[in-house]
DNA sequence: TGTACATCAGTGAACGCGCGTTCACTGATGTAC
DNA sequence: TGTACATCAGTGAACGCGCGTTCACTGATGTAC
């Protein structure tokens, strides 16, 4: 198959960014190699220095097409409900839900390759993907705030992203336990309780 | 340096041990290898597997000193404190500074090796090490919380280190961001907050 | 306590392997006329 | 529209490299007498 149509290989250079958001969210970028990323959209490794400088240049545009993945989630979530408060609640339920904590490829990457990016290079260019993406989430979740005080808007979403992202990681790492699920069934009830978050009396 | 003693020997294994609890929390699993670890204690590598059998039995290894180390950590912040409520709020204060956040490698083992372990096989000996010490850290956080109404301490207990390790989790992939302290102090301030945690009425 | 010898912690070269990347090659695609 | 040729997406062998692991070797340690 040499020299595929323009129009294929603008196709094939998409599917290798899919298939790269998919396979870094599972397996941790390090645990995907070039070789396997060709293979899983049924091309050879050579052919990958056409499309791409590095495998870095890809790993920075799958993080993006993973976090685009996951804003396109979110926002279904949101078009679906009639209020910010359902909104919210169909959020969280689906985030811990077990079906999330199986489907790490297709899942928030926030749980998935926040520690990769929390370990990569200090100027890496993934680091500018993945705080534009924080911020994006984080605003997205006011969205789905009921309580629209400003600040105290943007707080309740900080918070209710740390609770998602750190109950996920820590269900994903003892999955198979019944730990994992009591974690998942805590956060969740935890983050849609009433809480009225001010002083009681 | 043929044939150490006894105690040298010894000495050398408990070193290994450390330097990759160390070393694995700093910059993952996969990201040190055994030359590397050697090298870190002043030997070279031929000489690891009089020591352990695989690199994989010193990752369960590494993995559990790391865990003990922590406990010690949240034990001493307990014995310093006259109540459970005041070593609550100084565990959450020096879990979500910026030190725990620089130091990955002398930090929690949640935060730093959740990613890596829940990527691991599901029979790997990993999981069981990381399901007890999970149990334990919950434990710990129990003995932290005031109300002790059995159900609701350990509610609350995974609840906050849901948020603690999701907060630095992704406070670290955002260093450098000024999103990263704004999560630490967001989440600071909620852990913190007097939260009646029943309806206000 | 002193001597003779076996043990084995540590050394460093070497192993097979898979990684990211390069490159000569192929031949359908795309373009110029 | 048809022909001639340049382009370049994809192939597959090959590169240097570092990985985890093995192994023959060294010589101080530890033991038996």
């Amino acid at each position: 198959m040499p020299r595929a149509s323009k129009e294929d290989a603008a196709r094939h250079r998409q599917e290798i960014i899919a298939a790269a958001a998919h396979l870094f969210r599972e397996r941790g970028i390090d645990g995907v190699s070039v070789p396997e990323l060709m293979e899983a959209v049924g091309l050879t490794h050579g052919g990958f220095y056409r499309h791409f400088a590095s495998k870095d240049e890809l790993v920075a545009l799958a993080l993006d097409a993973a976090f685009e993945q996951s804003e396109q989630y979110s926002t279904e979530i949101l078009a679906e409900q009639d209020t910010a408060e359902a909104a919210r609640r169909a959020y969280v339920e689906r985030y811990l839900s077990p079906e999330h904590r199986a489907n790490r490829g297709a899942g928030c990457p926030h749980a998935a390759l926040s520690g990769d990016v929390g370990r990569s290079d200090r100027k890496s260019p993934l680091r500018g993907t993945y705080t534009k993406n924080l911020s994006d989430a984080v605003t997205r979740l006011i969205e789905m705030t009921p309580d629209k005080t400003p600040g105290k808007a943007r707080q309740k979403a900080i918070s209710t992203l740390a609770s998602l992202v750190g109950a996920m990681v820590i269900a994903r790492a003892s999955q198979g336990d019944p730990i994992s699920d009591e974690v998942l069934e805590t956060v969740k009830a935890d983050l849609l309780a009433d809480q009225p978050k001010r002083r009681a009396g």
